[in-house]
DNA sequence: CAACCGCCCTGGGAGC
DNA sequence: TGCTCCCAGGGCGGTT
């Protein structure tokens, strides 16, 4: 489900609620996400959260010398709720607050995270220690990206998802962020012209940003920490509209084509 | 090394 | 109504 702007919402709609606030008890009814929720999770009692980070599709709570690392995979989701309301089928766990709030985590698919790591050297994770730049960071630049493109011959949507160069940009981004630079998805990032490289870097940001400021993308289910949808999927231009006509053309139909098995969007006239 | 493919899961929608 | 099949917002790990 949850893309940068998904999560960065997330994180916003929920860090004011629980930041200052202590982690009461953890309680997890379903251990088998990606990774097993680790069994020291139910260790964490009247600790305080210092603070809540997003770092690539990643939250991170910061306690005294843990940090609770949540990913939301596929289909995961937070919700603040008040004490004894009901659960929900794929509720799998628990954080309760000292300000008589709950935060659940709710998931489907279980292709979620709920790690807990060592705050000393966290960066060194196996799971966050490869990760490339953030997009909306300046080091996401041209020279950045027209240096990871030299002679690579992966076509560019896959190099834009690689997040060892870029991380937060998923499915939707990248065909909407290429589109917005003009660029066809297929085309061998080591191919591009300066003048495209700059494009991409510039409408990813954009993408991402305008995203952000209107909840983000909720095709299905996607909902912040408060229960609100995203307004996003109004504004997208090819994701999700095969065979419909381009809003900006106005003439062709949208393609949908097939990258490593995830469906890619684009208009064949906007991006030669 | 770069690039590809399988796989972890459940549920919703299309098609029959 | 109900079955089966395909697809879905991610990303690691193993293979080529």
């Amino acid at each position: 489900m949850p893309e940068l702007p998904e999560v960065e919402t997330t994180k916003e709609s929920i860090k004011d609620f629980i930041v200052g606030q202590k982690i009461i008890n953890i309680k997890v009814y379903q251990s088998s996400l990606r990774y097993p929720i680790p069994s020291s999770i139910k260790k964490i009692k009247n600790v305080v959260v210092e603070k809540i980070e997003r770092q690539a599709k990643y939250l991170l709570f910061f306690l005294k010398d843990k940090i609770l690392l949540i990913h939301l995979g596929m289909s995961g989701s937070l919700a603040l709720e008040k004490l004894n309301t009901t659960l929900k089928k794929h509720d799998h766990f628990e954080i309760f607050l000292s300000n008589n709030l709950v935060l659940r985590y709710h998931d489907p698919r279980r292709f979620g995270m709920f790690l807990l790591l060592d705050k000393k050297n966290y960066q060194n994770h196996f799971l966050l220690s490869h990760l490339g730049v953030e997009p909306l960071s300046k080091k996401w630049n041209w020279s950045y990206l027209s240096k990871a493109c030299q002679s690579k011959k992966i076509v560019i949507k896959k190099l834009i998802m690689d997040n060892k160069i870029v991380v937060g940009i998923g499915n939707i981004y990248a065909s909407e962020s290429l589109f917005l630079a003009k660029v066809n998805p297929l085309k061998e990032a080591g191919k591009l012209k300066q003048i495209e490289i700059k494009k991409i870097i510039i409408n990813t940001k954009k993408v991402l940003k305008n995203s952000i400021e209107i909840g983000g993308t909720t095709l299905r289910d996607y909902k912040d920490g408060k229960g609100k949808i995203g307004y996003f999927q109004q504004k997208l231009f090819v994701y999700n509209r095969e065979k419909q006509k381009c809003k900006k053309c106005k003439s062709s139909l949208i393609e949908k084509i097939f990258l490593s098995n995830r469906s890619t969007f684009f208009c064949p006239e906007c991006q030669k």
